[in-house]
RNA sequence: GCGCCAGUAGCUCAGUUGGAUAGAGCGGGAGCCUUCUAAGCUCCAGGUCGGGGGUUCGAUUCCCUCCUGGCGCGCCA
């Protein structure tokens, strides 16, 4: 089939090239590098492997270059026309009509274009959010449920079985804290002066939950059975937080508790298979792990010397459970204050030595958020008390808006939420200009009265796709399963971001420029059949970031 | 002091794993609606890619060093 060996253009180029270097007295490995030119003036597909062999063949690079043509099939590999330019890269034009012809695999696979096997439907963990059970979701936890639910997005499409997993912390001090704090609050309600105890929270959400407490426990107004306030404040509060996630559209597969890791006795078990293979050791009443055997620069305390144990033991017992439920790969995505977890966690698990692999498990750091609102750090929320929630963010400018502000930029870099420019949006907001190029394009067929479904490639005049804004768009179209494939092997979900933006810039170019409806019969039907195409590539993409399609706005 | 991340246009950030004349959005300036959505398009201005060395045909990208900012360095999570 053309189209599909067109889509491989690359690899049947690259194939060619190996074949001519051979002939011309290479014997070491050759690897050219296919790249797509930046400049569309430099043809199609460019390759420096001429620059490459200067050096082992002690000649000029053109000389080279030419006699690289000299001895390539260009017909077989789809070539029109090769060139050679700059320093010495060889350019590739491939003819408009075998190019165009490439959008027969888009229109076959439709909503799996783009998706591959690489995972080979093995199971993959993603554990993302896993806030403490003691206040809404804030900003962070947002970049997280967004980041967390695309890469789960993201490995689906690259083949993978995703389970998506939230860690809850609902057994250490934090939730004592709560508890006090709940408990404050309804001394205060009683009559007594409000006094929140020194960690706890000020949030306005505490006194809500408090009123509740009292009125759905009539015997205890003042608090006193501490276990019941600390059950109903973590319930009353992990319901609030699932509420935040269902207004974000973000699901879970698994909720793990913290606590079960105590009940079913694996924090015991942990602790156990750490000392049994001697990497542990008792020091001023408290037992520590020798984390340093494994590139730590400190040894951590795993119980504490009143007996309890630290974040970090119950974390590592965690993760054993992660490659117990047979999940061999494992991501999770954290903030970057977190970083320090990486070496010891990672530390734990092998201390264990059951045969957990080093980089175990692999993890996404994101870097922190601002929010900006009129020119100042938005740090206040009416909820919260001292920092912004995701409701908040949802409240102000919509679900899809803080979905591709979260994921436009890599988790590398600090991130400037400014809820001007994304509520401005209905201007200037790129995400509404993706959906823009999306909704236009549906529109040719909604005006035309037209069934998408019935257009298909047979038939199709391929020639008549040769305006420069169409092969342009065109070969963008074609680059999408590389580009979501690279996007998932990095889990970098940005990239999905900036295609989008680029893809749909072309399409409004085209759009502006060239007319559908109304021209003649072969032409109309090769931009209706790339119109879908772009349609169907764009949608694709929207799905992957958990954004949505609109066919009108 | 040590570790991680960053430093690219006035602002917010990309840069396809080392390629050709470094890009986008916003902001600033000038234009474009009798035709499928002007929520759009076209053009202009704007750069010591933090500084300095090195590696090579070629560096924003890799290495070293210094400067600046964020985060972390707990028997908190």
């Amino acid at each position: 089939m053309p189209g599909e060996k067109l889509l491989n253009a690359d690899a049947v180029i690259r194939a060619e090239l190996v074949r001519a270097a051979r002939a011309l007295g290479v014997t070491e490995n050759v690897e050219p590098v296919i790249e797509r030119p930046r400049d569309p003036a430099h043809g199609d597909w460019a390759t420096n492997l001429a620059m490459t062999l200067a050096r082992p063949l002690k000649k000029k690079p053109a000389d080279i270059a030419k006699e690289l043509i000299a001895a390539m099939n260009l017909a077989d590999a789809g070539v029109a026309e090769a060139t050679i330019a700059g320093p010495g890269f060889i350019n590739f034009r491939i003819a408009s009509g075998s190019l165009a012809s490439s959008l027969t695999k888009i229109l076959d696979e439709r909503e799996s274009f783009g998706r591959s096997n690489a995972g080979k439907g093995e199971p993959v963990n993603v554990e993302f959010v896993s806030a403490n059970p003691t206040g809404p979701l804030h900003v962070g936890h947002g970049r997280q449920a967004a980041l967390g639910d695309a890469i789960s997005r993201l490995l689906t499409h690259a083949g993978w079985t995703v389970t998506r997993e939230f860690y809850y912390n609902d057994g250490g001090g934090q939730i004592n804290n709560l508890a006090l704090s709940v408990q404050a609050h309804l001394r205060a309600i009683a009559g007594e002066p409000l006094a929140i105890p020194e960690g706890g929270y000020h949030g306005e959400y505490i006194g809500e939950i408090a009123a509740r407490y009292r009125t759905e426990h009539a015997a205890d107004t003042r608090g006193g059975n501490l276990d019941d306030v600390r059950t109903f404040a973590v319930k009353a509060l992990r319901a609030e937080q699932d509420l935040d996630l269902q207004a974000f559209g973000v699901q879970f597969d698994v909720y793990f508790l913290e606590s079960s890791l105590y009940t079913d006795g694996k924090v015991d078990e942990t602790v156990a298979a750490l000392g049994k293979a001697g990497h542990t050791f008792e020091q001023d009443g408290a037992l520590w792990l020798r984390t340093t055997d494994y590139g730590d620069d400190k040894d951590r305390v795993m119980r504490k010397s009143d007996g309890t144990f630290t974040y970090f033991l119950p974390d590592v017992a965690y993760h054993v459970t992660k490659w117990q439920r047979g999940f061999h790969r494992a991501i999770d995505v954290q903030g970057a204050d977190h970083h320090s977890t990486v070496t010891r966690v990672r530390a734990g698990l092998q201390a264990l030595e059951i045969g957990i692999p080093v980089g175990y498990p692999e993890y996404v750091l994101h870097q922190m958020v601002t929010v900006m609102k009129g020119g100042e750090e938005m740090k206040i929320s009416k909820r919260a008390g001292s920092y912004v929630t995701v409701r908040d963010l949802i409240d102000e400018v919509g679900r899809d808006a803080v979905r591709y502000f979260f994921l436009m930029r890599k988790g590398d870099s600090q991130l400037v939420f400014d809820v001007d420019l994304a509520r401005s949006q209905s201007e200037e907001n790129p995400v509404y200009y993706i959906q823009m190029a999306h909704a236009r394009l549906s529109g040719i067929f909604r005006v035309g009265e037209i069934d998408a479904g019935t257009i298909t490639a047979d038939g199709v005049r391929w020639e008549c796709l040769g305006e420069p804004e169409e092969r342009e768009l065109i070969k963008l179209l074609l680059d999408w399963p590389k580009l979501v494939q690279g996007a998932a092997d990095a889990l970098e979900p940005h990239r999905v971001a900036n295609y989008l933006l680029e893809t749909a810039r072309l399409v409004h170019t085209w759009y502006h420029k060239h007319h559908v409806l109304g021209e003649p019969d072969d032409i109309m039907h090769a931009r209706l059949v790339l119109a879908k195409s772009a349609r169907i590539v764009i949608a694709n993409a929207l799905a992957v970031l958990g954004i949505s399609a609109p066919e009108r706005m």
